[in-house]
DNA sequence: AAGTGGTCTAGACCACTTC
DNA sequence: AAGTGGTCTAGACCACTTT
């Protein structure tokens, strides 16, 4: 029933911006000056803008006020799972074997050294419309080929030996010529372009521990993102 | 020389999560105790977390504590730009046509109503990369077509006419047939396939003013993006 | 009842910008 | 000097969870 007041504050200083009451590069009322038309303290102001700032609306000057910013049409956002919400896979291969050059170079690996990879189809409406590949190194007894089947997604086959939160994920979209391998699978002539999502574990020093990508045909449908006045609002 | 206070017990707490001491379903220490440990006051201490609950690093739950959040590798960032920073463009057509039905269909356009198509091909190293679409709803007089051209982004072209920060822009990648026309500037033969960067402009009420598409080929370098531990941090 | 986070106050002093 | 945001305090009362 009560909302809090600061909740209410940054609601009409959002509408006034949504609205064009307050331009981009316009300052907003200052902050003493707002906490005496709502009769409250500077602290509770304080929060409101603090929530206008994350939402990307506004930015403070020191000793000017609160600039309205202008929109970022550059900066998206994105979702992305490995296992399509519709749809279904299904295992080619779980294996340990010597990764390609590419793979290697990737991961860095040193010599010879092997990797796990672990193959699979992903469809819908019965029909192929990705090929999916994981590699990971190989280390002796842990892990377990067949441990990391258990994991859903990707990164998670690394929470056990990594500590979870010094992780992140680098991924490339690009258009790339699809090896012999993937071809049959997806029934696509050899030396044709896919688009491929190309996704790169790394800790916090920028060590690679996992590669992933996913050679996509035309009925995968692609990836959507979002961007502008409040993707960051759009929790 | 002197750091805030909340900025150092939010690093404090940030490198204990990020060394593991503090793992995810963890509770952090509560308010009353980082405030006491730091000699200072509650308030303080909450600023601390709020940094680190906007990083995504924890969750706080009102009457039980701050839980540590495990890490999310599905949502990315991803910056675009339709002008790439390496790499010259140059204009192909700016024109006043029928758009194509796909280009209706997403402009919602009514009856025969004309649209302004700007093309280009993009060029990095002498070669051409990408061609590059835009298409805006063609009103009598404003927007001339020659103002159009005086915007270096696409969204720029539509804040006289709207409020800006209402705007947002929704894209698409995905792999699509290339059409007739846009098959000679690329050098590349009919029905190919390529990566496809679609981005439709939207008011607050999701009501189309523009869209634009990038063909991107093997050339063009693809897109990247980044998820995990601090994504947020990276300012 | 005790502990937790959520909201809010009425001040203080500081650093920065403008005049 | 006056106005702005930046940091901080030492309380208060509330709502929620656990025991």
């Amino acid at each position: 029933m009560k909302r809090p007041l600061y909740i209410q504050i940054a609601e009409d200083l959002r509408n006034g911006i949504l609205a064009g009451e307050y331009q981009p590069k316009d300052l907003l009322p200052s902050e003493n000056v707002l906490a005496a038309n709502y009769r409250t303290s500077r602290m509770t102001v304080r929060k409101s803008m603090s929530i206008l700032e994350n939402e990307g609306l506004i930015k403070p000057l020191h000793g000017k006020g609160y600039y309205v910013l202008p929109p970022d049409h550059t900066m998206f956002s994105m979702v992305f799972s490995e296992n399509p919400p519709e749809g279904q896979f299904r295992y080619l291969e779980v294996n340990i074997v010597s990764p390609g050059e590419d793979v290697a170079r990737l991961l860095q690996l040193q010599g010879n050294r092997l990797t796990i990879v672990i193959r699979r189809v992903l469809e819908q409406g019965g029909q192929v419309v990705a090929y999916d590949e994981k590699y990971i190194p190989y280390e002796r007894g842990v892990p377990s080929v067949e441990f990391e089947l258990h994991y859903a997604e990707f990164p998670q086959m690394f929470e056990k030996r990594f500590v979870p939160l010094s992780l992140h994920t680098e991924m490339r979209i690009a258009l790339e010529k699809v090896p012999q391998h993937v071809c049959a699978a997806l029934g696509v002539e050899p030396d044709e372009k896919l688009m491929v999502i190309n996704r790169l574990i790394l800790t916090k020093d920028n060590k690679p521990v996992g590669f992933a990508r996913q050679y996509c045909t035309e009925g995968y449908g692609g990836l959507l993102a979002q961007s502008g006045y409040y993707t960051s609002k759009g929790l």
